[in-house]
DNA sequence: CGTATATCAGTTACACTGACATCT
DNA sequence: CAGATGTCAGTGGAACTGATATAC
């Protein structure tokens, strides 16, 4: 590293706020840094043929059981446009099953297969080594914040979200 | 809808470690918060025209003073082949000038323009608001932290994924 | 009727790769 | 020569926006 020799480009009368603000602007850092995360679980999963989303899916379907792919799509956040060609090659190779809802002829009902469930266990298994190697830099107490963090951030704006875009109803 | 009848699909043989690793996923607690703040910073910016890019470039310009379109690219983490589409606007906008180098005529030097300097303190004000909006339910003290968080396990993996591209200098 | 569901056809922004001519 | 630089032409996956047919 050592000083790449620059020197301070600061003129008087121009009121920075922050000497390193590209440096600390968190919606860049964590873009930047999810970046990195998704590149890593992109090629660790890619190295058995799966993607983040088939992830997603299976482990929704084993947690939460069956369900339409509406549903799904909002446990999973996949948007139901993109749920179709998901569960199209999750269900070509034999890890779902899409059956229609005889109560509802709307609806699929997908159900994870025994393959699904091998398959799940698997990625768990990748994913865990993964996740190891992401935040390697961490001890427990610190992931365990990390993690509480981010869930409330995501929780907090997830909300804000949902109360925009519906017409705004009174009941 | 009433209950989705669920007996707690877990059958013994199946050893989940975690009923909730979904949610607990960082990797994913990662990719969504970031494709929220990605959108509020977007919808923000998009507002006087500008994204995300436009803010790095001037800002590093800023921070760091003039430079080539490389060394502008390794700074802002624009890959050289999009700076050229990113110099682009901001020029034909009037708020960086692009000039040859007369010590090294491969570069181009790029420097910010007096208009470029506005649009930052403008951009700056604006992203100030939409970080209040971003990180809203944490304190300061929290804030650092998560920023010290992020800035840890990007500069780990920044690190090592310069180890490996590069062919091994020993300084 | 309005709403939800599944599906299909698009667009957009972005990350990333490869090639090329020019220059050091 | 190797290597850096600016540029152009792409690819690929993901996020997102309709539109449509069908069923509730």
């Amino acid at each position: 590293m050592s000083g790449s020799g620059e020197d301070s480009g600061v003129h008087e009368g121009d009121d920075l706020r922050t000497p390193e603000r590209l440096r600390t602007l968190s919606s860049r850092l964590l873009s930047l840094l999810s970046a990195q995360a998704e590149r890593l679980v992109g090629e660790g999963l890619a190295e058995v043929g799966a993607r983040k989303w088939h992830y997603a899916v299976l482990a929704s379907l084993q947690e939460y059981g069956p369900g339409s792919q509406a549903a799904l799509s909002r446990k999973t956040g996949i948007y139901r446009s993109d749920m179709v060609g998901v569960l199209n090659e999750l269900e070509g190779d034999g890890l779902v099953e899409r059956a229609p809802d005889p109560g509802d002829r709307r609806r699929n009902v997908i159900t994870i297969t025994g393959s699904g469930r091998e398959r799940l266990h698997r990625l768990d298994a990748i994913l865990d080594g993964l996740h190891e190697e992401l935040l390697a830099p961490l001890d427990q107490a610190e992931r365990d914040r990390f993690v509480g963090t981010l869930t409330l951030l995501l929780d907090h704006h997830t909300r804000a979200r949902r109360a925009v875009s519906p017409p705004a109803r009174t009941p």
